[in-house]
DNA sequence: TTAGTTATTTAAGAAAAAATTAACAATTGA
DNA sequence: TCAATTGTTAATTTTTTCTTAAATAACTAA
């Protein structure tokens, strides 16, 4: 589902973080300081950090600001994991680049539920190419390329391709479509999804892109 | 992207800088001091250095006076690094060859923009001809060579075209393309653009350059 | 089965983006 | 400096893309 780095100076805190998210589907990787976790994101970059702020060395802000000088990281969901007994003004604050912070100690439930309102936000596409079997995504060149012809496809309908795909089987709720294809501000009715789920099911392929009714609409694997 | 030396005798410095280039793509390797990074541009020369001034033993005005002595070095583009109680005048006034100089503390949006900007001077210079079918691409002699007759464009067309065939295929947005050739300062509209991409496809074939509505334009292959 | 809800489909019109044209400004070079 | 070339803008037209509306079909649950 989503690519998790925990950064955690102890080594429980990280046990339990990385058991839960595992368990809810993720993908993760421990770092117990500052520097692992930066050097690991050079090669790999995470959706997501759940940053420690109080660690020995360099603490979480420090990492924050690192990773944040970097454009190429500014996809990056940064959560800071704070102390009750630290303040939070000071967290809100520090205009480090932050998403979010959770306060220890940590309820796996609020955890969890925070995850999720953060990895909802992102869900913004890495740039690679989406493959799915006979189907090739090419962000790069803005065309699709079905059993080896390619498919110009107007700009909403790619996009909707790209976030479809981007998740085979995941099922996309239409509200959360319309956030990342249309954007928050913009105000379009619900029907106007369907036009455009209808003109790529046209492009290609009809079985490529399923209806869960109610709900919304998955790229099939 | 590029290759580059980083010579500072701080290696916190060092490897701040070395990090964000690493992160932006480039190859990089680091000198302690001015004589080690003179031995390896004997071996290999970098297409930029960044340079620090205040540096025991040889300063960074040495190092450059040094380099810039031998013709063969003539290329290759320096950056000095300041602090930023040093006059900047001496810096401005030292005509040891420096292209730029950045003042510390070192702000790696701002040290990338800078490279950015100093590299896109030299890549104009040494990219060898781009070859694409019928159409080859002279950078050193500003011209186009469509099916063996020499076409000499303008410049705006030229750099316009040079961009989008150094990578066939891929869609350049607008922006990128004002970035790159326009540079960011200037603020040109994006009809602008428009315009030279008729003039071009006039020149050299309407099939060349495609549009991708909504996004940009690219090169065909 | 049937009412109620939700999705599909179609066509048409609105909106957005790009192409085109022509005129004007800036730059260059003689 | 003047003429020619190059670059930019503005206005208009054309094309493409997006959205809506309305009728129909499909599904769901009582």
């Amino acid at each position: 589902m989503a690519f998790i780095f925990v950064v955690d100076d102890e080594e429980d805190i990280r046990e339990l973080l990385k058991y839960n998210l595992i368990q809810d589907g993720h993908r993760v990787s421990t770092f117990e300081n500052g520097s692992q976790c930066l050097k690991a994101v050079e090669s790999e970059k995470p959706d997501l950090i759940l940053l420690d702020v109080m660690m020995p060395m360099m603490d979480g802000i420090e990492v924050c600001e690192a990773l944040k000088n970097n454009p190429e990281n500014e996809d990056i969901i940064i959560c800071f994991l704070t102390a009750r007994s630290e303040d939070y003004s000071q967290i809100a604050g520090l205009e480090a680049g932050g998403d979010d912070y959770i306060s220890k100690p940590i309820k796996p439930k609020v955890l969890m539920s925070r995850i999720h309102a953060l990895l909802r936000r992102k869900v913004k596409l890495d740039v690679k190419d989406v493959i799915s079997q006979e189907l090739k995504i090419n962000r790069e060149r803005y065309l699709v390329e079905k059993d080896g012809m390619e498919i110009q496809l107007p700009r909403k309908e790619f996009e909707l391709l790209a976030l479809l795909a981007s998740r085979p089987d995941f099922v996309f709720k239409r509200e959360i479509i319309l956030e990342q294809v249309w954007g928050s501000e913009v105000v379009v009715g619900d029907r106007t999804i369907d036009v455009h789920i209808r003109k790529l099911r046209e492009k290609i392929g009809e079985h490529t892109i399923s209806t869960v009714k109610g709900i919304g609409y998955k790229f099939n694997r």
